[in-house]
DNA sequence: ATAAAAATCGACGTCGTGTAGAGTTTGAGG
DNA sequence: CCTCAAACTCTACACGACGTCGATTTTTAT
């Protein structure tokens, strides 16, 4: 994605153009928290990041490419994250961990969470990214149910499927949330965090 | 929404508007079922409804009108079948019930379902009708779950807040199923029902 | 049969996108 | 310090989709 022309990466000053990159990511990420990403014309990211559309399309192809850029930006801080996390082998922990993080995320980049959701359909870039992102998670959900005594298997019963639908609604429940007031996203999390127990056979 | 004459609903014979209406709405129902709704075109609904781009504007002032009646239509027909539904006071028959006419409806109007969703946001008069639709369904989890014995109330460990998003999870499980193989939805439909009754106190 | 209401059409103005080509700045090497 | 190519920026344009308008034809009620 860093404009037409490749092998710019490793330089020893930073271009000017990387700069300009950056700013043009960070005013979408912006404008994402006022706007859906459709009301956001690529004027208006230009305007933003002070230069003109001309311009901006010299680094990035088109507004999906923009905010394809913006989405592998986040969704890797998250890949970062998550591999940053110790591994605790008790579930209850493992849990308690794995939400508090998701919080974390959600909170720092809630609007750019929800745009990839939105977009994960029309654009396959994104879709790529975020199921990738999902299947990550779901494993990590299957690992710690089988670790607390799930059955193993994709049966819809047993571990494998029950971490997918438990995914989801860890995706959906936290998609709401983010639109609203900051302490929603706790509360939210508490409740998914009680449900993943139970499911896991840890009643309280 | 039919047209900009109102007062036309009531009428001994069916005028040829209300053909052409539905015929505008059953097309765009089944382009909704090849593309995205953002990939679709006014002059393709149109064409399909067999008139003109201009001929469409009589009937609905905006793309976005037509699938919101679209949407309207659909969610009513929701509405309709679950008032239908024999209410059961045992909780694991209210939740095969439950689960078997989810499945139903998605299986008939899955595209339709899966624009409503994206579209919630986006289109304040969808997101009404979708998240008054939501609320039906948690009401109903809700009641389930106080029934099954978990204690009422709003906190995060309580039905409310669970109901919510056990919601959710259907949603979002039902949303990724219906893209693929029909099979998949009875799939998924079993894994949430699991994951319901497990919540519920339930476990088999 | 006729006049009002309903329905249809083609042409137009607007807005946002993406492209093209011309011009300016930057910085490494002579 | 000069030069030249790469990096960067801009204005102008072409295109496609949307929604509007006024003229015209078809339906319907009486």
């Amino acid at each position: 994605m860093p404009g037409h022309h490749p092998a710019r990466s490793r330089r020893p000053t930073e271009r000017k153009g990387d700069v300009r990159e950056r700013a043009i990511l960070d005013t979408c990420e912006a404008l994402l928290a006022q706007k859906g990403h459709d009301a956001i014309t690529v004027g208006d990211i230009a305007e933003g990041a002070g230069i003109t559309r001309g311009a901006l399309y010299f680094y990035f192809g088109s507004k999906q490419e923009v905010v394809t850029a913006l989405v592998a930006r986040t969704v890797e801080h998250l890949w970062e994250r998550s591999r940053a996390t110790a591994k605790t082998d008790e579930p209850r922990q493992a849990i308690a961990a794995a939400m508090q993080r998701t919080v974390e995320l959600w909170n720092e980049h809630g609007p750019v969470m929800r745009t990839a959701i939105d977009l994960s359909l029309t654009v396959p870039e994104i879709g790529e990214l975020w199921s990738h992102t999902a299947d990550l998670f779901t494993e990590a959900i299957t690992a710690v149910l089988e670790r607390a005594g799930v059955q193993a298997g994709t049966e819809p019963d047993q571990a494998s499927a029950m971490a997918r639908a438990l995914c989801w609604m860890i995706e959906r429940t936290f998609y709401h949330a983010s639109q609203e007031a900051r302490e929603k996203l706790q509360k939210a999390s508490s409740t998914c965090e009680h449900i993943w127990l139970t499911s896991a056979g840890l009643t309280a």
